[in-house]
Parts: C-alpha cells; sequence; structure tokens
DNA sequence: AGAGCTGTTACCAA
DNA sequence: TTTGGTAACAGCTC
C-alpha cells in the first residue's frame, strides 16, 4: 500500500510526535527479519543509547537519522505501518519491532512480514540504486523525455522502476497514466516532447493531491493506520484505481482493468488510446 | 475448504 | 536490456 504520498505522511506524522531528541531505551524484536541481516543484538546494541535525530523520505523508504551519524532505512514494503502506543503495551501479533522510550513505543507492525529495516553507516548501498525524486527541480521535461528515450520498455513496468523514477507504486501510476491521457502499454521511447512533459506534470499533480489528502488508505485493512491513527482521504479521489466498471470521470465510458506487466492495470479505454 | 487475489521488491533465468 | 517467473507472507474474497 506504501508509495510516496503515504510514505510522506508517515514521515511527517512521526516528526511532529516528539521523539527526534528522545533516547531509545531499548529494542524488542519478534520477528528477526525484519532487521536483517543484523541479529536482535546487534540491531540493539547499535540503537540502545542512541536517538533520532531527523527523519526524512527518500523514494518509498523512511530515513532516520540517529544521533551517532548511523541511518535506519525502513521500506514498509505491503503493510508495515508505525504506530505510537503507551509503554508496556501488549504487543499485537503482527508487532515485529518496538523501539521504547522513557514515557512510550514506537512499534513497527507489518501484516505480511515483507517490511525491512536496514541500518547502515552509508545510505550510499541502497540510495544509489533508485532513481530521481518526482519533485527533483532538476527533473525538468526535457531531461524526463530524454530519460523515455533511452527505454524502450512500455510505459507502466518503466513507471514502476523505481530505479528510474522513485516512489510511484501501481495506484498512481494508473492514475498518473489516466490523467497523461497515456495507455500504460505505450512504448517510453515513442512519446513525443509534449507527451513527456504532460506525463511529468501529471505525476507530480496526483502525487501533490494525495499528499495533501494525507495518501490513500484502501479498505479496512490494518496496513492503513498511521502513526497517529488517522486514515488518509485520497481513495474517493481515484480516477481509474480499483474503479473497474465505474464511469470515466472525463468521458463516461466504462473503466477497464486488464494485467499489464503482470501487474493488475486500471485504464479508460476511450481516453488512453495507444498511438 | 480451497483457490486465487493483493498495494512491493529482490533475484534468477532466458 | 528487457521480460517473465518465483519467492517472501498473511488475510481477504468468492
Amino acid at each position: 500500500m506504501p508509495e510516496l504520498p503515504e510514505v510522506e505522511t508517515i514521515c511527517q506524522d512521526l516528526r511532529t510526535c516528539g521523539l527526534i531528541g528522545e533516547p531509545i531505551r531499548g529494542i524488542v524484536v519478534t520477528w528477526e527479519k525484519t532487521i536483517t541481516p543484523l541479529s536482535a543484538e546487534e540491531f540493539s546494541g547499535r540503537l540502545v543509547g542512541r536517538a533520532i535525530a531527523r527523519i526524512d523520505r527518500r523514494a518509498k523508504y523512511i530515513h532516520f537519522t540517529l544521533d551517532d551519524g548511523q541511518n535506519l532505512l525502513v521500506h514498509l514494503r505491503m503493510t508495515g505501518a508505525f504506530s505510537i502506543r503507551e509503554s508496556r503495551c501488549a504487543m499485537d501479533s503482527h508487532d515485529r519491532v518496538a523501539f521504547i522510550y522513557a514515557d512510550r513505543e514506537l512499534v513497527f507492525h507489518d501484516t505480511r512480514k515483507f517490511g525491512r529495516m536496514t541500518l547502515c553507516t552509508n545510505t550510499c548501498g541502497i540510495f544509489g540504486r533508485l532513481g530521481p525524486e518526482p519533485f527533483d527541480p532538476t527533473l525538468d521535461a526535457e531531461v524526463f523525455h530524454q530519460k523515455l528515450m533511452s527505454h524502450r520498455r512500455m510505459l507502466k513496468p518503466l513507471l514502476l522502476d523505481q530505479g528510474f523514477i522513485a516512489g510511484l507504486g501501481n495506484i498512481y501510476v494508473d492514475e498518473s497514466l489516466f490523467a497523461a491521457r497515456l495507455h500504460p502499454c505505450a512504448h517510453a521511447d515513442e512519446l513525443t516532447p509534449a507527451q513527456a512533459s504532460n506525463l511529468l506534470m501529471a505525476i507530480r499533480l496526483v502525487l501533490r493531491e494525495s499528499i495533501e489528502n494525507r495518501g490513500t488508505s484502501l479498505g479496512e485493512g490494518d496496513g492503513n493506520f498511521h502513526s497517529d491513527g488517522r486514515y488518509g482521504s485520497n481513495a474517493t479521489r481515484l480516477k481509474v484505481f480499483q474503479r473497474t466498471g465505474s464511469t470515466c470521470p472525463r468521458c463516461s465510458a466504462i473503466i477497464e482493468r486488464r494485467v499489464v506487466g503482470q501487474r493488475a492495470t486500471h485504464l479508460c479505454p476511450r481516453c488512453q488510446v495507444l498511438s
């Protein structure tokens, strides 16, 4: 579930929780794979006594910078989520890691166990493989067009590729392609400069709108709760994603669902034509 | 009961 | 270089 807008929202919430600068008193790990390759002992040893100095987002990663310069990179994957609990609360069956503070706990909850926390002294190993942030000011229409021209892949799998552009997932790729009136199967190197520019603007518009709505929460799943328990409201603004069979808000054609690159894909067959 | 689906990504093979 | 398949895992829907 969490793509760029959801991770951004979580970072905003975590920054205002008052945990920054507070020393970590203890760590509880109930699912060791979450913190691979470190053991629970190594992980605790390097974090207990430290404090979070800052919290940033890069792509879909939450980047905690510790007060000794270490970096804790958290990827939520499908169902990861953070919440703040009172001290000594019973762990939920899907809680994987808890950071114990003097008066409360920061708990990482992850039903499907795909989420990962990586402790590193240098972020380059992980961030070095990522493409530009969608809002990177140096990523202008011309640069984006050039990037598209150097790939012959279909648009949708390319936009999902975090090495091409970072932060988009299935929801926002479908929404961005709809907004730009581009077919998910169109080939990247066939876009005109105007189409490339439209696509970049569409991506930014769709992401900005979702961030303003605190992200998209789908269904009632527990992957939806944010650190403060509030839900994002962007689901009601989605134009095509999970709206199969409904009418296109632009032309009233029926929204289609098909599989592109092994991913469920939603599009308007009239607005998004393959040229 | 059981099969097939799911918003992510790494890895491997062709 | 790009594509396709699989695996990690659990819950939901039909």
